[in-house]
DNA sequence: CGATTCGATCGAATCGATTCGAGTATGCTT
DNA sequence: AAGCATACTCGAATCGATTCGATCGAATCG
């Protein structure tokens, strides 16, 4: 006995002695059948052991599968140990799941993961987000020509596509200033990675230049616009606490000792308030530091409230999915940016005199 | 003018003068074409803005997506929060992502989604992974009717699905036989949900036997041979920090007061310590505690290590990545257990006498 | 030189449904 | 009883590729 054919619905409309238009709308409910004919139908199905209709070539005729692509970050592991990126990615959720869609990850590095980038431009997609990637990510130039809609979040900031943002200038100024009234003179950026191809350390006017991540793009010009041109950065490699450690520890060993850390993402802040403890240096009293992000740090740093910008992590998502909804119904949403809230906590404080 | 059909690669079979066969051999490179052909192929398709073959058409054909669903846990919020989950997606998702697959997260409460399972088991996919399921879940039997090919990882235990589970029964029965060893007497169980429909509390013997998730069933079970079967279990709702400091809080009310708590996760042991800490309870002077997983508590205790029971996290999805890929091709993988190990830290003592 | 093989290409069948327009029987209206 | 709308069903076209077997000319072999 060879392999046997799958079932297919014209099997179930032969046995049920109907026309396979009628049993397919038996399934689908898209036209009227008798209540007998249906039943019919239904039970040949049942003695074939026939589970309904394949999914594929019902996304084939229909032109739609429900699948959702999401490209968020560079690696996704780090993606899900970041807060923001999770929140994200729940509120895009939560919007597409009544809508009959999910989401399907996709490695955001393609070349970690070894493939040509149209090898993973082949999945049967309704749509993409692009979340936190770099302007120029390989994936994009793919979808783009598939005309496969496609939605940015943060970035990648592209004319062709829709996206969703935050307030970065404003939050980063807020910042950046309040560091300034407080009597700060000597502040340091610890920011996330400027392009894909991650470094760490010192950002000299070069790597400032080639900075290709439009959210690290915003935050940095925000704080030199306060703090002018020449503020010192330290560059880390991705969206981690430990990055953010590595980052302040090398901050802390140089000289002259920044009073005050801007750090681009509360898990960086963290980082970098582990390397003060570390290094011996009290925060706020020996130095003061700012996060972006407004993440729940309790489990991280106790009950003390990082001073920080907050932004709507659910929000973000939640507009992303409407945008996605809107993109496959045909219409091109309008751009949109949420606003952020700056929050003084407990670790920022006038600098020793 | 008309809405402009698609372009196919019948479009640039034609433009090209040569049969949609050849072009067909021409993108995917299954058969031999002359390079002059392809060149004038590739050529027609730049001229049309053609992108590539559709993946949809191609799947059918060919029977596969290169979309593997996961349901991971009830909530998928509550699984990015938990180190254990994100492991195994990431492990799973480095060895499918060579092989040009990808992860479709599907809600896995498909009741709260606000859908019948069968709407969502209509995506294309290829298989499906299960981990931590209950073993009644809902989609199970959609998926396996429309012989979908599926894997469990710690539940579902169902003889359809092959597992791949970890030693939850020789892990636990360490963690209770350690705690009896330091002299208590007083133990309590923190445990996992018994079942999908989440309760919190005190569980009685109706409710023991009712525990529907297989890795919580085995943890208890071991649990009660070594310490009797009385022994007291608090059932949270979620795996969840703040889960487990529920219930401690609820314990270190009750009296008598526990002098040892055996947590189902870590993550509800670092509840757990937080309670106590609240409580004004010393860890281990006044109460040991008992995790398991093995997860890094670094972030949420400190330097001081938990006493737990330490699982291989990534290896495990390494290895749901391989079962996946021998169902793809047709083989079906035996099951796996993978061993655990007793790791004594700083959170258990004797009792204080 | 005839037979064989190989490389390149083509035509047609296939994957498994959905959907459109047409056809038929039935019921209702006047 | 003629006219007409309604409910149901069917056949055929369609979605956009891949793949199998056949064909044909050119190169290789004995």
């Amino acid at each position: 006995m060879g392999r046997q054919r799958r079932v297919t619905l014209a099997d179930v409309a032969a046995r049920a002695g109907v026309s396979s238009s009628t049993a397919s709308l038996a399934y689908s409910g898209a036209g009227p059948v008798a209540e007998p004919t249906r039943q019919r139908v239904l039970a040949a199905a049942a003695e074939l052991g026939y589970a309904g209709p394949d999914p594929l070539a019902r996304s084939l005729r229909q032109g739609r599968t429900g699948v959702v692509g999401v490209v968020i970050g560079e690696r996704l592991l780090d993606a899900f140990r970041d807060p923001v990126s999770v929140a994200l990615l729940d509120g895009i959720s939560a919007e597409l799941t009544p809508l009959g869609s999910a989401l399907l990850l996709l490695p955001g590095d393609t070349r970690a993961a070894g493939q040509p980038p149209e090898r993973v431009a082949l999945y049967p997609l309704d749509a993409m987000v692009f979340a936190g990637c770099d302007d120029e990510h390989p994936l994009i130039a793919h979808v783009l020509a598939r005309r496969v809609p496609a939605v940015a979040v943060e970035g990648p900031r592209r004319p062709e596509l829709p996206i969703v943002d935050i307030d970065h200038l404003g939050g980063s100024r807020q910042a950046a200033e309040h560091l300034l009234q407080l009597g700060h003179r000597e502040i340091a950026v610890v920011s996330l990675p400027l392009t894909a191809d991650t470094r760490r350390g010192p950002v000299d006017p070069a790597r400032r230049a080639a900075c290709t991540f439009a959210l690290c793009r915003d935050r940095l010009r925000a704080v030199e616009e306060v703090l002018g041109p020449t503020v010192r950065i330290v560059e880390t490699a991705s969206n981690l606490v430990e990055e953010g450690e590595l980052a302040g520890a090398e901050l802390f060993e140089s000289s002259p000792r920044p009073t005050a850390v801007i750090a681009q993402a509360d898990l960086l802040a963290i980082g970098v308030i582990r390397a003060a403890a570390k290094a011996g240096l009290r925060v706020p009293e020996d130095l003061s530091v700012v996060g972006f992000d407004g993440i729940d740090s309790s489990g991280w740093l106790g009950s003390e409230q990082l001073t920080t910008v907050e932004q709507p992590m659910y929000e973000k998502g939640h507009v992303a999915g409407r945008m996605v909804a809107e993109l496959v119904a045909g219409r091109r949403p309008a751009d949109v940016t949420l606003p952020v809230t700056f929050r003084v906590g407990a670790t920022t404080a006038p600098p020793a005199a």
